[in-house]
RNA sequence: GGAGGGGUGGCCGAGUGGUCAAUGGCAGCAGACUGUAAAUCUGCCAUCUUAUGAGUUCGAAGGUUCAAAUCCUUCCCCCUCCA
């Protein structure tokens, strides 16, 4: 059993599921109890913005801070050159500077809206001129390529035969000269990362024990899985990305909504910000009854990322939308020329133009298998015709493509 | 450097001259059942054009053949063992 522990934030990350591995539990808590201690978790910016599955490190920021700690966001704008093993059962494809930059540009927003004022820090900064002699003079001496190859992320690929390249290999060095250089720069003396990142975290606090002769800690959170086995971040249409204009705020409301029954009450206690006994009541919650507790985690996980009126907004077009069957607003929309429309377009034209297929032959085979519907009536032809009849009394049209993705077209003049 | 094994659709993995756009599993999509859940059952699932259609696939390029993922040649890449 875990030692019980004191200071508030290790308190919450223990009961809400944050914690998985510590260094070293009980000194850490010590001196969260006897100061305000600086620490960083390291996001590479290896897409354009950060989806679900980057939530959980940011909402463990987020209590960090609240626990009156300072948290550093690291951005690894240099590291993400490199690739990072870890968790990799192959090599992923580099970035180059200019992906990382736009990359780095469009995350930034989001860690404003969840760790306000953390420091925000980018890799690139000491990595990009390290001088190669001096590194390995100065830092090669503490690491042994024994130990190395004991790592996870090494021994995993060398067991599963794929291969490993010298550059993967060094992430981890690279890593823990970032949590050396935090430390100096920063007095940061905290890491905290997900399970996959552990032997990297682990590397850094031990050269900082070897160069500074101080002390660190590193703690992981637990991989998060759905309960029936999927990465977390995917959804059927790709990965649930944070940023608006990348995934509408309704779609991310919905990604929680449908989450499976299983997962709801450890959700409410990552994803959420809401109290233990509030998440214990909705924990009792039986059978159809959980669609209470969905519509709580989806409420407060979209009120975090998109604020509160827009998820309240969300939250009313997916209940007009699935409650009443109704063409809410706020449902994702595309918008036709009326003279498109006045010619006619098939229907398995217009769902192509509405996304909800990817091409022609796509539409098609959703219409042939009875999932499309034009305002609520199944589509039984590709080739019936939409026009300016189909419209209803407002103006709209809506295309449904199985029970749970509408688009609505609206007119232009 | 030598010997051997291998590269097949998102992934895993069959197929070793025609019946192969390619068995099967996973993932995905849709339908039924439900609670916008899970499980189960059913259908679809390389791609594309308004289609009982089409040109293009089995590492790459050539060749043999009426006919190739399957045979031959060259090249690229990966793995194992030996040096």
């Amino acid at each position: 059993m875990m030692a019980a522990v004191r200071s508030e934030f290790l308190k919450i990350m223990q009961e809400r599921g944050f914690l998985h591995q510590c260094t070293d539990l009980e000194g850490l808590d010590k001196q969260l109890l006897n100061s305000t201690v600086i620490s960083y978790n390291g996001y590479d910016p290896t897409g354009p913005s950060l989806h679900i599955g980057h939530l959980f490190p940011v909402m463990l920021q987020r209590w960090y801070q609240k626990c009156g700690h300072k948290p550093i966001v690291l951005l690894g704008g240099g590291t993400s050159k490199i690739c990072d093993p870890s968790g990799k059962t192959e090599i992923r494809k580099q970035l180059t500077g200019a992906e990382i930059s736009s990359n780095i540009k469009t995350i930034e927003g989001v860690f404003g809206k969840y760790i306000p004022g953390a420091i925000m820090v980018n890799n690139a900064e000491w990595l990009e001129d390290i001088k190669y002699i001096d590194f390995l003079m100065n830092y090669g001496h503490h690491f042994t390529i024994n130990k190395m190859l004991t790592m996870d992320s090494v021994k995993l690929r060398l067991e599963r035969e794929q291969p490993l390249t010298f550059l993967e290999f060094n992430y981890m060095l690279l890593q823990a000269y970032d949590f050396l250089e935090l430390c100096k720069r920063y007095g940061c003396t905290l890491q905290t990362g997900g399970s996959d990142q552990w032997g990297n975290i682990v590397n850094g606090v031990e050269l900082i024990r070897r160069v500074l002769g101080k002390e660190s800690f590193g703690m992981t959170c637990p991989l998060i899985m759905t309960s029936s086995g999927a990465k977390m971040g995917k959804s059927a249409s790709g990965a649930v990305w944070l940023n608006a204009d990348m995934r509408s705020p309704y779609e991310f409301y919905q990604f929680w909504r449908n989450v499976e029954d299983a997962d709801v009450v450890r959700f409410l206690k990552i994803y959420t910000e809401l109290p233990m006994d509030e998440i214990a009541r909705l924990e009792k919650l039986q059978g159809s009854e959980i669609n209470e507790a969905k519509k709580v985690l989806a409420f407060e996980a979209t009120k975090l990322c998109h604020g509160e009126k827009t998820a309240m907004e969300s939250a009313e077009t997916a209940r007009q939308t699935f409650e009443e069957g109704a063409a809410a607003e706020g449902l994702p929309t595309i918008t036709l020329p009326r003279t498109r429309l006045a010619a006619g377009i098939p229907a398995f034209a217009l769902f192509k133009d509405a996304g909800l297929a990817a091409s022609g032959s796509e539409a098609r085979r959703l219409i042939a298998g009875g999932g499309a519907r034009i305002n609520d009536e199944k589509v039984e032809s590709d080739q019936q015709v939409v026009n300016l009849n189909s419209l209803s009394t407002d103006k709209t049209i809506k295309l449904s493509a199985g029970k749970k993705k509408h688009v609505l077209v609206v007119v232009a003049d």
